[in-house]
RNA sequence: GGGCGUGUACCCAAGUGGCCAACGGGGGCAGACUGUAAAUCUGCUGGUAAUACCUUCGGGGGUUCGAAUCCCUCCGCGCCCA
């Protein structure tokens, strides 16, 4: 079960940037004191996460699968400041509350997928619980001492805001860079994590963590030899022998690449927008078709990201797709597998077979608790049966169960064909009457291929 | 504070008194072909009781038989000067 971490990280593409990687792989390697702790930051801007945070989740699954221990850190402290990176402009501040019920909605999300990886769940700990409770001239003294404005200044998220005429940056998020170094010291001074995690955009941030630590613990360290032995611990020194001595301790940063679709697209986008990791906001029906229609060539990177598949076999998996793409093997298997991993194969299986009644069309015959299940993922609404005597016109529903925006395009729709009731296509002039109620309560309407809604008639 | 620009549909962008519900491109939706893919082709992309009418071109007001288009004013944005 235990696997070489960083190789594992380079044969998938989950590993961009490392501060030191030869150092790193002594570090892990070092049998007297593993395990080793890594963490990785997540931001409770939502009450949820999406499939582009699953890329550093993944990293830790990774980790423990090498015999290490993983450590989730949620943003409690840090939300409630706002990280510039990436960001156009200044956010809006989010009260305690807020932050507090994000990070509560997140929590599930690492046990579940680390539950699905068939791990016991990682160390979750929130930065609120040391950040709340640090004061002002501790933060300035302490931390921010250490810190050059120049440097910050120089910093990719900074930069861009400092030369946006329109946007500027407040002092709030230009000190944001100091709170997550700090997580990093405090990890490293209370829990002996030695390694932080996370998404290429966190490099900056990443390494001011490091730089804190060396600034700090590393001339502590120094200064204890030095009095010691009477002479300074040179760089070659504290990489190769002072660690072993005690006299200096490793910590390394490591970035995960930013995923993007061979076609150029943004990741992890849909029509009805991100793809999130908690069944409120995407469900396992959602993200099961999202992971099903990844094109040939993402099927193959996202298998060896999203799922714990070996390289044998999604090696065998690519062979196979290569020679008979049109049966779309490296999809289903992508779709099924990260779906479990995230929802729990209880919900992976009934989005499977959900998509496959769905897309075969054929839902006349089915039982109604079948129905039931299949279109629980589908949205519904609720009509008056009386409507239903003497027939009501199919263009009316549609746009009650807004499969279409006007009338204008309802009838375009139901024109060239692109509706069908229960399966089979409605006529240009189609009405809904009782003869078309499945089990006497239901029509499942479809437009296109994709959008189906079910109405309920009582 | 002054000067010169600029604001058009989801985005970019034409249009500078009637032929304007507004060229074109992107994006989106649908159809055909397919593998719930890609590429390609076709249609649609303000609304309705539809050969017509109604609501739209930053907001408000005005000129005119008639305004996205001209005038006034306010707001947003850009560049230059102070």
């Amino acid at each position: 079960m235990t696997i070489d971490f960083l190789a594992e990280l380079r044969w998938r593409g989950l590993l961009k940037d490392c501060t030191d990687p030869v150092g790193l792989a002594k570090h892990l390697a070092d049998p007297a004191a593993s395990p080793r702790r890594a963490y990785v930051g997540f931001d409770p801007s939502a009450d949820s996460l999406t499939i582009g945070n699953l890329v550093p989740i993944m990293m830790l699954v990774h980790f423990a699968r090498a015999g290490h221990q993983p450590v989730v850190v949620m943003g409690g402290g840090t939300g409630l400041i706002g990280d510039p990176s990436g960001k156009s402009a200044e956010r809006t501040l989010m009260t305690d509350d807020t932050i507090a019920s994000h990070v509560r909605a997140q929590r599930p999300i690492f046990e579940n997928v680390f539950a699905g990886a068939g791990l016991s769940a990682p160390k979750i700990v929130n930065n609120a619980d040391w950040l709340t409770k640090m004061s002002a001239i501790e933060l300035l003294r302490d931390v921010g001492k250490h810190f050059s404005v120049n440097q910050m200044m120089a910093k990719e998220s900074v930069r861009e805001r400092l030369h946006n005429r329109e946007q500027g940056i407040s002092y709030t998020e230009f000190s944001y860079m100091i709170l997550q170094a700090y997580d990093f010291l405090h990890l490293f001074e209370t829990d002996g994590v030695t390694i932080q995690m996370g998404g290429s955009d966190q490099y900056g941030n990443i390494t001011a963590g490091a730089d804190l630590i060396r600034r700090t613990v590393e001339r502590r360290a120094e200064a204890r030899y030095q009095a010691e032995h009477g002479q300074s611990l040179d760089d070659a020194a504290r990489i190769e022998g002072a660690a072993v001595a005690g006299y200096s301790e490793r910590w390394f940063g490591l970035t995960t690449p930013l995923v993007a679709k061979a076609d150029g697209g943004k990741f992890g986008k849909t029509e009805e927008g991100a793809v999130w990791l908690t069944g409120p906001r995407t469900t396992a029906y959602a993200m099961y078709q999202f992971w099903l229609n990844a094109s040939d060539e993402d099927a193959i990177k996202f298998l060896k990201l999203f799922t714990l598949l070996s390289q044998s076999e999604i090696e065998s998996i690519e062979r196979a797709h290569a020679a008979e793409p049109f049966k779309r093997e490296a999809q289903k298997i992508l779709a099924i597998q990260t779906t479990t991993l995230v929802h729990g194969k209880a919900e992976a299986e009934a989005a499977l077979r959900a998509s496959q009644a769905l897309f075969s069309g054929d839902i006349a015959g089915l039982p109604m608790e079948m129905l039931e299940q299949v279109f629980a993922e589908v949205p519904s609404t609720d009509h008056p049966c009386a409507q239903l005597e003497g027939g009501i016109d199919l263009v009316d529903v549609l746009i009650e169960t807004s499969l279409a925006k006007s009338k204008r395009e309802a009838r375009e729709f139901v024109g060239n064909g692109s509706v069908s009731i229960n399966g089979s296509k409605a006529e240009p002039d189609a009405k809904l009457t009782e003869a078309d109620l499945l089990h006497g309560k239901v029509i499942a309407l479809r437009r296109g291929k994709k959008a189906w809604h079910l109405t309920r008639w009582g």
